[in-house]
DNA sequence: ATAGGATTTCAAGTGCACTTGAAGTCAAGC
DNA sequence: GCTTGACTTCAAGTGCACTTGAAATCCTAT
């Protein structure tokens, strides 16, 4: 059989510290099992999930809905190339999304920034379609900011 | 003479909450004079310069970079129509770049998740051209991945 | 047998971008 | 005059995604 990894191995070949696989582990985001000695093991696929972890945040996506997306990876086997490369099309869409996003953005930048006549108020690129998302503390990034500026 | 604006309504005006503004302000993002009750007052030029930190913001750029990049303005004149399309320029090709990335993403998931012969190490997708970012604790949303995995 | 490295857990710390709360001052309407 | 709301400062808290450090254990090589 495939001998399965230490975490100082997977570390080395996702390029993610083995603190962040230790946290990873914990979110429930990544497996492992224990050796008698209580040393951690991941098995091959663990890699390719550890993979598609660092590509989602780099599309800008927190742990939690990186976790919702695995969770539609089969649970009782080995996720094939047909199961990654389903979750591989949603997450293009994605990531078109994102791009759609981006191109706003640019064009805002001449209509509402650009331009003399600025009324962010009611501008349509600075919150294009009052995504819901998480309001309160912490980095808004990529949020939707809808009217929340008080009272 | 134009009125300058309280603390108040340049939040209503912008949609942005007036504790944002306060550490705006703290950070050196936005200047106000301030009244013989040391209310704040916002000259209404303001109000563009809050529009573009919360563009800059969602196009994925930290109040750091945001502050270099608004610091270009001039600082002893009111900015006008060309001071901010210069500045939008610049904004532009970086929007491209971030684009640029999500497109090499897109391609990453295929070539490196969709398909069979994952090989993250040396992945150009995942890691594309080295970007020198803060390394370290805290969200590393879109700052290259470097050699830290650890030894 | 022992040194050195890899691993374990757990608690606490870090950086960013804010928010929240307390305690007080100021301004406008009744 | 009094309430109400907007404003002030300052300290502390929040959420995320980790990292760091301490103290202990395990594995490997000499």
């Amino acid at each position: 059989m495939f001998e399965p990894l230490t975490i100082g191995e997977l570390a080395r070949r996702t390029g993610v510290a083995t603190s962040a696989l230790r946290f990873y582990e914990e979110q429930g985001l990544i497996q492992s099992v224990r050796t008698p000695a209580g040393h951690r093991r991941f098995a091959r696929p663990v890699i390719r999930r550890v993979a598609f972890i660092v590509f989602a945040q780099r599309v800008g996506m927190s742990l939690q809905e990186i976790r919702t997306e695995l969770a539609r990876l089969p649970e009782n086997r080995v996720p094939n190339q047909e199961d990654w490369a389903r979750l591989s099309r949603t997450w293009k869409a994605r990531i078109d999304e994102r791009i759609a996003e981006l191109e706003r953005l640019k064009d805002g930048l001449t209509g509402c920034i650009g331009c003399g006549c600025l009324s962010i108020e009611r501008c349509r690129f600075a919150n294009p379609h009052d995504r819901a998302g998480k309001l309160g503390p912490g980095p808004r990034f990529w949020m939707g900011r809808t009217q929340e500026s008080e009272s």
